[in-house]
DNA sequence: AAATCGGGGAT
DNA sequence: ATCCCAGATTT
């Protein structure tokens, strides 16, 4: 990029982008502080999640974690158990691990160093540059799902953007247009064009500020289809079999393991279905095989089915009563119904809880 | 480069 | 149904 090139785009693009957030912003919860440690939160919050089922959990974190150190020196559980309901939980795992890391090594601080900062659990390069910019007003780019696409539609890059040689080329893009003393401005002001303008489907180019310069408003037939992207395969489906086993006012549940899906996250256990075997039978396999314990069918409680990222499930929970046996208590325990919402679940989970607490079972 | 990791909203 | 969302880490 020539002078040249970097003067029009400023005048043309920086300036009315600025000018347009200063005017446009949404009014925020993580925008009216300056706290480092705030603006960390509701940036893994808002990892692939949208602001709106970001807002609530975001003050309920805050409310419970108010700095680094209270963090850093918390159970794991008790961050999940916040965490419950808003998915991708390895993220509560690494926001604990760097807690304890910045408590111990950082002075209990945000460093302000990108190497530092991306020695980090939970520090890629969005993160990394997000912190940077927003909290320390650092000229580092934070490039997300929203300045990926507008960036990819104003300078019409047709290339596939998961591709590493694409994002270099919006990288380099953004980090020649870093308004000097303005990254923290810039940064949420491309971001908040993307998601409020600069939209996945029906963008409002008629009313986008960068309109004049933009190539894929004025060189293409229909800028929507920017960015490129490979397709992901599809899903795969599995059946679950899971078991409510009541022992008077009690119920059993497990700790899932971490590094697995829903890592960390309590349930009533259960597992897979395998070829050739009835749900029920399966329902009793897997709370032996789990809990230590044996068990018998009641009655079908209901089936929720339910879409991950990558596969689908449907998961039939049976009403089941303890026949023998004592449980693995490295894994399982039995709890009081009236504890249940003390534990942290999965939102499939929380559903069958509140059944089993409004008398289901 | 591709797979893994949740849940919700928009179309 | 499919894609997308203020992505990071592991394979």
């Amino acid at each position: 990029m020539t002078a040249d090139q970097k003067k029009r785009l400023k005048k043309g693009l920086v300036q009315p982008i600025l000018n347009w957030y200063r005017k446009n912003k949404r009014d925020l919860p993580w925008r009216s502080t300056r706290d480092p440690y705030k603006i960390w939160i509701s940036e893994i919050m808002l990892q692939q999640t949208q602001v709106e089922q970001v807002i609530p959990y975001y003050s309920r974190f805050l409310n419970k974690f108010p700095s680094i150190n209270t963090l850093a020196r918390s159970d794991i559980d008790d961050v999940l158990k916040v965490w419950a309901g808003m998915g991708y939980y390895r993220r509560a795992r690494y926001l604990h691990e760097a807690a304890i890391i910045m408590a111990e090594r950082h002075d209990s601080k945000i460093p302000s160093n990108y190497e530092l900062l991306a020695a980090l659990p939970g520090f890629g390069p969005y993160t990394c540059g997000s912190v940077l910019s927003i909290a320390y007003n650092l000229p580092y780019p934070a490039i997300d799902g929203n300045v990926t696409r507008l960036i990819s539609r104003l300078f019409k890059i047709e290339s596939d953007i998961t591709r590493t040689a694409a994002k270099r080329t919006i990288e380099n893009i953004v980090d020649n247009l870093i308004p000097m003393n303005k990254a923290s401005e810039f940064s949420q002001a491309l971001m908040e064009m993307g998601a409020t303008v600069c939209k996945s489907k029906k963008p409002k180019c008629q009313s986008c500020c960068c309109r004049k310069i933009c190539r894929a408003y004025n060189e293409m037939s229909n800028p929507e289809i920017l960015p490129i992207k490979t397709k992901k395969k599809r899903n795969v489906h599995f059946h679950i079999a899971a078991g409510i086993v009541r022992n008077g006012n009690t119920v059993l549940i497990s700790k899932r393991p971490e590094n697995v899906i829903l890592g960390g996250l309590w349930e009533f256990p259960g597992g897979k279905k395998e070829k050739k075997e009835s749900l029920g039978a399966a329902c009793v396999r897997e709370l032996e095989s789990k809990t230590g314990i044996s068990a018998k069918i009641v009655r079908p409680l209901m089936s929720i089915k339910h879409h991950y990222s990558h596969y689908s499930i449907t998961i039939h929970f049976f009403c089941c009563s303890y026949s023998s046996g004592r449980v693995d208590t490295s894994i399982s325990k039995w709890v009081k119904i009236d504890d249940l919402d003390k534990y942290a679940f999965s939102k499939v989970h929380q559903q069958i809880a509140l059944k089993i607490r409004d008398g289901g079972c």
